[in-house]
DNA sequence: CATGAATGAGCTTTCATTCAT
DNA sequence: CATGAATGAAAGCTCATTCAT
């Protein structure tokens, strides 16, 4: 994959919800150069075919998360808070890419076989996530878990798959209160 | 589909690790026919296409599914440890078949929006996750949440993620483990 | 390459032709496909792609040409007279199969690479033109040369050159002046 | 084509390895780019095309030819004499652009195609040889041929298929000695 | 019932060539 | 003059699916 020209990354961006809507290979090249409006032979001569498409579409996304979680995690207040800050940041980035979020969901079974997206998916979401579990241990704002990896993992799952069911497929409630629902769970459980 | 004769079935069920790689597109005829060890043109006289032969996998997974998770809510006991023998359940289906259950995941995506699909998986899952909700706000043993069908998604989303990170993926811990560190989770949370 | 039905055998010849005008890379499958009147799925149902058509060719060619020169080795008479025979004998497999014998000549260059079509040529040519000039040594009809090889070479580059140059390219003079003139020139040179 | 700035003609020169191995249509732009040191864009800049590239190389080597052989001509002797030197002279051109002279006699099915190339192959050997023909008749050391042109022929893939075989593809025998070969079969024949 | 053989319909990819700088 | 960037126009090949036996 060449350097993009400026202009081209945000046409390339629009290419998210053909994958989103059909998957890696339900898209047809045609398809993404008539949604970019970028010829088909240009898109060839800057990506290595379809597969790299993609994978620069979930790099740039993954990119914006790890970005706002560690911004979040920058945040003032306790691990509990800043928790909750790290998930907002993630539903406003689904939010604001919702089709390439959706299409980093469906082909994530695939994707998280590429090394270098499983290590990405690791810096933006689970290691953030775990060091906020040992801080929250540490200043009493969470409690400590056995196996943190397993818990950031079931956290990341809970979020996706709320996020997905929500913002994803069009059910536009306010974001805030979909943190609350997640945030409800994440911290208390469903125990009485 | 025709119904299969009674070795059929055990054979086809050996292409759920093809889809699981590959994914639907990704998997050819040629190869589930090498795989099965069943020509390709006797599988479309059993069925009706490549997909049909992927919903045929998913209504064998979904049933087994729905089938554990209904006895383990005849089990004695309160919601929540109904709760957690559906959750055992569950994952006792993914160890099962993994192959057929990774392949239901990363498939969801698409799968999700074939209603008969969609239908299944609010039968096999969500419905009953919901009801063991009320039971538990009934009889005091899970706390009244404001969005059950939200909490269901959160759950469901826990469960099979930790389950394709664990089992899914070839690590073989005991299953119980497993277990208790996702009702740790879902009945606490994280808060201290 | 599969098997092929006894039918499917000439329609392909009659793709020579194309090969011959055009050389390999020129020769579109479609046209392959409209030369011979089989549809291009089923070529590569029966081929492993173009190249493997046009080697196909080849042997066909080269079989005639082995089976002839061989047939004309088994002649009554001199060394003399049997290299006469095959020169006729090769002469009129290039009469036969003009368009596939130029194919042949023209692709040569690169055909000769190929270890397959190498050894065919050997067992075809050169192999019975060197043992024509041992016997001919033997029985006196013939000189004894220093580098057997390199006049079957030579005397192989003038058949298929002149063959070439006169029934490749339509010209049509009586087969037997052909070999006339070729056999005055190999048999007596052009000294005095 | 325009004119050549004097370490161009070098440069390009390279390129002959690149046609005589993969052939006119097997050879890519951007491999003579890479493999010339010229930018792709530049060749265009200076050549209508990948033949015009093609037909340049194919007219300095027939240059060399022609200019070698009428030297040959030129020297003292009886046409015999100079037949031999005429042979050495394309040998040693052949020596001295091999890569070339394999293209040339590779692609010369097509080569021979264009008018151009054919009439500088007539120019270059056909003419001079049936020339000496002529000369040798009259001066008594070649016999009258019934038809010169196709024993010109002859010569000519005497030559060439010897010449390829052995110099082309890298068996280095001393040139003379080769020479000899050629002219014993030419001159005598292989009647005892 | 089961299947080897055949094929229609596409899709990815490649490359010669152009052109603005 | 020289060239990096861009693209129109194919073409090879694949594969799901059909059907005669």
């Amino acid at each position: 994959m060449r350097a993009l020209p400026p202009d081209m990354r945000d046409k390339v961006m629009r290419a998210a919800s053909l994958f989103a809507e059909a998957g890696l290979d339900g898209t047809k090249m045609e398809e993404i150069a008539a949604a970019t409006g970028v010829p088909k032979a240009t898109l060839y001569y800057h990506f290595d075919g379809k597969e790299d498409i993609l994978a620069f579409l979930f790099r740039e996304v993954l990119g914006e998360v790890a970005g706002a979680i560690e911004q979040a995690m920058r945040t003032e207040g306790t691990a509990a808070d800043r928790l909750r800050a790290a998930v907002v940041a993630h539903l406003r980035v689904m939010e604001a890419f919702p089709a390439a979020s959706c299409a980093l969901q469906f082909e994530l079974g695939r994707a998280a076989r590429i090394p270098e997206i499983d290590e990405a998916i690791e810096t933006a979401f689970r290691g953030p996530i775990r060091r906020l579990l040992d801080e929250g241990a540490a200043d009493g704002s969470l409690r400590a878990v056995a196996r943190p990896r397993t818990v950031a993992v079931a956290i990341l799952g809970t979020v996706t798959t709320v996020g997905i069911n929500t913002i994803g497929l069009g059910t536009s409630r306010p974001l805030e209160e979909i943190a609350d629902d997640i945030m409800g769970f994440v911290l208390h459980g469903v125990a009485a």
